[in-house]
DNA sequence: CGTACCGTTGAGGTGAGTCAAAGTAAGTGG
DNA sequence: CCACTTACTTTGACTCACCTCAACGGTACG
């Protein structure tokens, strides 16, 4: 929202009732069953979206970073959150109370239009995301979920390689590929042995970003290594 | 959106441009690749959502019936259709011309509050079968395929059991379902042998849905069988 | 210095995918 | 109306990725 053309007028009205929140590692933005007070905005650093499961079990739905808009959907379609929200970072978000987002949207069609756009993209590209993911070996969705990481906060280091700082632990990263942490350990244990990536706990070196990419890019074009599906 | 309560002026508005489509079997109602044209919203018959993937493979998404929303994605993302729909039976369509959206969202915010919320709730509900459905086994995503069929038109019979007359073939199912269509037929099989459901061809004739359905219902209760997550 | 949890490794089992072949339904042309 | 083609469905045999269970090393904390 806050990178598309608006008008002055209407941003100033949205800078005036935007709240900065900030929360520390930890810290839960909201939780499951609670109802949506208003819509949040990452500005920067990385919460966890998950929900606990009928065996009591959180399970990681997604990652949210810089950018992304979190709680839209319990807020418009006036139910409770089914997902609890919780920094892994220190955090700073943007708070829209419903309440603005109600002004707006009432006083302004073209802050809906807008809205309604963001919405429709975050979405397609997570299903696009999701699909592509879904019943790849466990392998592959690791690597795309490394790929995700450096995108997010990858530091290049002098010779073409990248390290990244993984926020999360085994445990919910297993529980984001739909894995479980023994497979991850034996991926990355793989991985390793592969020489493609470095781990020491939750740092991440890879030596060659182009080089382990492809092995998921190569496999999805050529339909290879994409089991299931007619 | 029919069901919503709505100003006479606006329903009128809606009502004038609202453009009724018959489709027949086998027809498409859009295809991948295309701009979107405007929102449909199945009034009766069945359609499929599918998409082609890298290895040239049609990967069915989801079935849409009575009262869904569609192609509202690539319609607020001003993006194509990343889907093909096609017409399984019959089928009666509103079609909403992009125009008639947009002149409605941008005159009245009661019609942008509501279409919100009926794309969140829809959104949501979806997810939440999806994500409840992702690593079952196949035994229990295909029950669950057969719940919903019922729902959609299932006949009850005199002696407390159900018809259904799936509008898909077995290859689609197993799209549906991520499986491979010999997952699906010994999933059939196996049914068929412990006499929960009966199948003749697209027939299927389920002599107890409690009995059938309490199967998966036990399962994710008491988290037994959700393999995977931590 | 235990207690607790995370992470890794090994052994073993299994659901479901692959391949191949036979059976069935459906549409086409003579 | 029947042979023929084509596509859909089912079954069996085999294989493999990943789950499960169990054990062990590492790090943190009381």
């Amino acid at each position: 929202m806050r990178e598309v053309p608006f008008r002055t007028a209407d941003a100033a009205i949205l800078e005036q009732s935007t709240l900065v929140r900030n929360f520390e590692r930890g810290d839960k933005i909201f939780s499951e069953g609670e109802a949506a007070a208003g819509l949040y905005c990452v500005r920067s650093g990385v919460a966890l979206l998950s929900y606990r499961d009928a065996f009591r079990a959180d399970k990681a739905v997604r990652m949210v970073g810089s950018g992304d808009l979190v709680g839209s959907r319990s807020l418009f379609a006036e139910e409770p959150h089914i997902t609890t929200a919780e920094a892994l970072t220190a955090c700073h978000f943007c708070f829209f109370p419903k309440t603005t987002i109600v002004r707006l949207t009432d006083s302004y069609p073209l802050f809906s239009r807008l809205l309604f756009r963001k919405l429709a993209r975050d979405r397609g590209s997570r299903n696009a995301l999701f699909i592509r993911e879904q019943h790849l070996p466990v392998r592959f969705r690791f690597i795309h979920f490394l790929r995700m990481m450096q995108k997010r906060d990858g530091i290049t280091n002098g010779d073409g390689g990248v390290c990244v700082k993984l926020p999360i632990m085994r445990r919910q990263i297993a529980s984001l590929l739909s894995a479980r942490p023994e497979s991850v350990a034996r991926a990355i244990t793989e991985l390793e042995r592969e020489g493609l990536a470095l781990f020491d706990g939750r740092n991440v070196t890879i030596p060659d970003p182009g080089a382990l990419y492809r092995i998921v890019d190569d496999a999805a074009q050529r339909g290879g290594h994409e089991r299931h599906y007619s």
